[in-house]
DNA sequence: CTCCGTTGGTTGACATGGAAATCAAACGTG
DNA sequence: CACGTTTGATTTCCATGTCAACCAACGGAG
């Protein structure tokens, strides 16, 4: 328990093997960048172990299977989105564009710091019709849950315009978020490659809260909005 | 080569039987249905075959291989979509909004019309990473340049607010109604049947419009913006 | 007019390869 | 020594893709 660093053997510590000898980190961090660069589908539970340092077997071991360690990859990290998108959501005092403002700034900081993670999340995860369901999971529905609660916010104070439905604009807002992510997912790993012509991920992002601004706001000051 | 119709065996011809003896056709039909229902990577072969009436080894013959029975299905069902949307974008007259509200009912009638097509075109393509690699196929890469070319001509004539770019618009224009069919696509198959709440499709696609009404028009008159 | 060979579409049992999952043994730590 | 961790060769399974035979239409020869 109180072990100091020292009673870990340092001979074994070579400077690319990983300071953890938590073998099952290890084994969900290999996951994550496997699972980015060849695909679930794509992939072999060998790939994974051999990209974690680690014996075949251990894999099963840990996860049972295949389908195991997707979802522990995808709950592992989607809870700290989970998490903070929801507080977000709940903190006083803002007003919806306030609140959607941090999401989207909490998403791209996501994208450019842990950009397998996103991809996995998004592509592997997003639309596998099957497992999971995505809708269906509860830690998936609970963020649609979080969004949707902003959005009513913003049509009890007046900052939705009229006529917008809370719950479709909260779909339509993480679909934004999402393919935005998928297109520079899908035509480059470096967050500050081109996509198309000349997209930037700085220029999408400024396009994506122009979007949020321009078609949301109806004509109440953020004071009176804020809540 | 003039011989009647009567040549056909029509004992043979039963009421479930599709009328065509084209099985080229009836394999790509079923294709549609199984991976739809499915999943490209949860079906087999003889799934397919077996919803097409066919024999195993006549869909070898006819698509060499799986991933060339996904492709065609993706080919011949995408270049209806494509068309129809480059034709939109082309047609002279129109202001952007006038074009986009085109696309989007093209979009939803798609769905309500082909609902198992969408989800295939939508699921198994758009997030596959290998295969095609999406935005890299010539077909979609095409679409992206006709809808771009609409935020382009909105730029021109300043209906598009300033500020936003054509090109990031454009992705996320099309990821919207991507996001739009799916939610419905993951939660039921009957495209009148509701999502999350109580979302419709007619209240999905109203605040789709609404989103591009408020979030890209500019103050310039219909007039002036037609091109 | 009938018969038979040819051709193209069609069949489905089978061989193959490859990945998932198992498991019994080795390890090492307390 | 005992128990949790770790190993990786072995087993199991099954979907893909192959292939040799089948059939139905056609056309030319007898």
């Amino acid at each position: 328990m109180a072990s100091p660093a020292a009673a870990v053997p340092r001979a074994a510590r070579t400077p690319t093997t990983p300071q953890k000898d938590d073998k099952r980190k290890q084994i969900l961090k290999a996951a994550v960048k496997v699972f980015a660069e060849k695909g679930y589908h794509g992939c072999r539970i060998s790939d994974v172990a051999e990209e974690a340092q680690v014996a075949y077997g251990l894999v099963y071991h840990y996860y049972g299977n295949k389908d195991g360690l997707l979802a522990a990859v995808f709950d592992t990290n989607w809870s700290v989105f989970a998490k903070a998108i929801n507080d977000v959501a709940e903190q006083p005092g803002l007003t919806m564009f306030d609140k959607l403002q941090q999401i989207v700034e909490l998403g791209f900081q996501a994208f450019e710091m842990f950009p397998l993670v996103v991809k996995v999340l998004v592509l592997e995860f997003g639309r596998n019709s099957r497992l999971g369901e995505a809708l269906e999971n509860p830690a998936v529905a609970g963020v649609f849950a979080s969004i949707a609660r902003i959005f009513e916010q913003g049509k009890k104070t007046g900052e939705l315009y009229e006529g917008i439905d809370p719950y479709a604009i909260s779909v339509l807002f993480m679909g934004m978020l999402e393919t935005a992510f998928v297109s520079f997912v899908l035509t480059a790993n470096s967050s500050r490659s081109k996509v198309q012509s000349h997209i930037t991920v700085d220029n999408m992002k400024a396009t994506v809260l122009s979007m949020c601004q321009r078609a949301l706001l109806g004509a109440v000051s953020k004071k009176s909005a804020a809540i």
